[in-house]
DNA sequence: CTACAACCTCTAGCAGTTAGAGGTTCAACA
DNA sequence: TGTTGAACCTCTAACTGCTAGAGGTTGTAG
């Protein structure tokens, strides 16, 4: 009962050149073949692509699920490796969302401007001039 | 009173490779040489690359921007066009926040396993198993 | 007039895919 | 069993937005 790269692909929503991609880069294993080369998975590769899928939704670098990856086939090892890699990942994710805050504000507060001249559009005078933004930061 | 390229990158803290970048995308135009090829820019220069420094920072991309330039140069034009190209980028902006939150609420839930074996460890956990997960909205 | 920082071009690399071109294989149906 | 055609294969190159080096030239201060 082994799966094609298209019924791979289906099944976990990660195109096909992406799932040949992450085999190149060794985050998926290679795979069985068929006399004729093609590639044939087993229902746990399925697993395994939904685990990178997720992580990079998550907005987990490569490097950091192939550290993840390692982990999960070690059951038996302590995951405190993982747990830094995840705070490590929160931290990143609280300052991203800090930044597009900001951004949002400096945004709405450019969309204010109604219609009129580009003489007069707060859009382009803010993008212009740095010191029009509502917030030094950036 | 002409500026090497180190200067303006000195002015505009972009860095020098960016600014050639920039020069040949056609988003600063070619700026006048001395007769040994080195490019010297006008004070004017220093507008425009911030701006486009600017924009960049808010999260706009090169075509956007590209636009933006365009109209910024026609004063006597409506602005609704970078009314639009703002707006359609807040929306963009509000829907990554909303996403990166959930991610957030995520990890935190995650990183509450307190470091005990990979195998009862949440982060492994949620990371196979999609399902595991707060929100379903991604 | 010489030293050397700063410039030049050109190429290649990064992450993380995605999109072709040009050719082969698998499986269903007649 | 033969034939179609969708799906597969590899390889290369593009994308975005830069950044880094190699190897060579120019400008300017002392």
């Amino acid at each position: 009962m082994s799966l094609t790269i298209g019924e791979l692909s289906r099944k976990t929503e990660v195109k096909i050149p992406t799932i040949r991609y992450y085999e190149q880069i060794g985050l998926l294993a290679e795979p069985v073949r068929t006399e004729g080369q093609q590639r044939r998975y087993r229902p746990e590769d399925v697993r395994r692509l939904n685990f990178i899928r997720h992580a990079r939704e998550l907005g987990f670098e490569v490097d950091a699920i192939r550290q993840l990856l390692s982990l999960a086939s070690h059951p038996d090892r302590s995951c405190g490796e993982a747990h830094e890699i995840t705070k490590a990942h929160l931290e990143d994710v609280n300052d991203k969302i800090a930044r597009l805050a900001a951004l949002r504000d400096e945004l709405q507060n450019m969309v204010a401007c109604d219609n009129g001249k580009v003489a007069e559009c707060r859009i382009i005078e803010v993008l212009a001039d740095h010191d029009k933004c509502l917030h030094g930061t950036h």
